[in-house]
DNA sequence: GACAATCCTGACGATTTCGTCAAGTTTTAT
DNA sequence: ATAAAACTTGACGAAATCGTCAGGATTGTC
């Protein structure tokens, strides 16, 4: 039984049992997010995958049983860094500095990991079918618990009385925008690529409009 | 030389000259948007174009002589409606007035054409590589032109002083976000379902939110 | 240095997919 | 009615892709 799955040790302990199953891995899943971001699901060829990586097709399978497991694992990923996120916004903090830093992360998490930004985005479009239920749960969880901190804002009167979930809505639209659109966003700020401190203007911008 | 280009006739007078082309035509193509949008370029295939309009196969090929070219029309298409929704913005009208016409039809638009909003989303998505060098020049100038409005309104003190251009990259981001992240607006919202209600509710809210 | 666990890999089979073709049928124009 | 044009279709070939497998090479451990 010499083929052993790939996910059995992934939890296990962490320390450095198997460097090289953690090199090789993190090697496949940076070229996939990029390959899967551009090409999506079906486009990417594990061929692909295995070529960028430098390794052999049946050597990818032995880390991973099959492409889905590989978009499973990036999704997770990414998944957690979405929600980590959110937990700028809490209710003792002040709605300004909260908010600001909330926007200006978004804003450069999705510039410096574009690609990673634009695999979650072509995922939700195509309808989040590989979100797992409990995933789903706890994304309207932690939802619940941003909106309730700007109502509290909003009750104390230090927060213009806005619907805070179309409110959300709104920041997430903008500040996946300018990393996941960026042909339109290039060609509309008529440069060719965009650069930090187009994002930083974005991020200006962004919350004079939200801040009224 | 039985087979002939399905692109020949295309543009030629318009009447009603090729009733079944036309109408075989605007079946495949509606499938193909649905198809798309949710499975994307490489995970469709001509097959389940095929099955979906009630054809066979080789019927398809008849009519578009590669997925590719059914891609393109689509393309097209879209791309269409989405410079013809700009030329609301006119230096000449009121301000609020146009902005809010254009944000509801925006809004209204990929409400009931949502596959054809998520299918342009993510050709953007990746890169938009399907977008000929035209396309993406005339988008520059239909921008260009909706910015210079905004600037006149500005300029005679009827509009807050805004970067026009991240304005309408907000407007965008927001509209799109609606119609093509359905899974995350539905639950940040705790419905099941989008209805016209909870559109109506974010035109509102993003109208609020731009007009200060 | 021996033994096990982990890692590597070329070759292969099964299936799917694109796109073609040649021979039909139906529609249209005269 | 007849001929040309437009349309339809089952069967097919070539290529690509997923995932497997059996056995060889490395690494770690006692």
């Amino acid at each position: 039984m010499a083929r052993q799955s790939g996910d059995e040790r992934r939890k296990s302990g962490g320390d450095n049992e198997g460097r090289i199953r953690a090199r090789n891995e993190r090697k496949i899943l940076e070229v996939s997010v990029r390959l899967f971001s551009t090409k999506g699901f079906d486009g990417t060829t594990i061929s692909e995958i295995a070529e960028g990586s430098g390794l052999p097709k049946a050597n990818v399978y032995y880390y991973f049983q099959t492409k889905a497991a590989i978009y499973e694992r990036l999704i997770a990923k990414v998944f957690d860094d979405w929600d980590a996120a959110l937990r700028h916004i809490r209710p003792e903090r002040d709605p300004r500095e909260a908010l600001g830093d909330y926007v200006r992360e978004k804003l450069e998490s999705s510039r410096r990991n574009a690609a990673q930004s634009r695999f979650f985005a072509g995922e939700l479009l195509r309808g989040g079918k590989f979100l797992t239920r409990g995933q789903r749960q706890h994304m309207r969880e932690v939802t619940r618990e941003a909106c309730e901190a700007v109502e509290h804002w909003i009750s104390e009167g230090r927060f213009p009385a806005v619907d805070p979930r179309h409110f959300f809505i709104m920041i997430w639209a903008t500040t996946q925008f300018y990393a996941d659109f960026a042909p339109v966003v290039a060609a509309t700020l008529e440069v060719s690529r965009l650069r930090k401190a187009d994002f930083d203007d974005a991020a200006e911008q962004i919350l004079k409009a939200i801040n009224f």
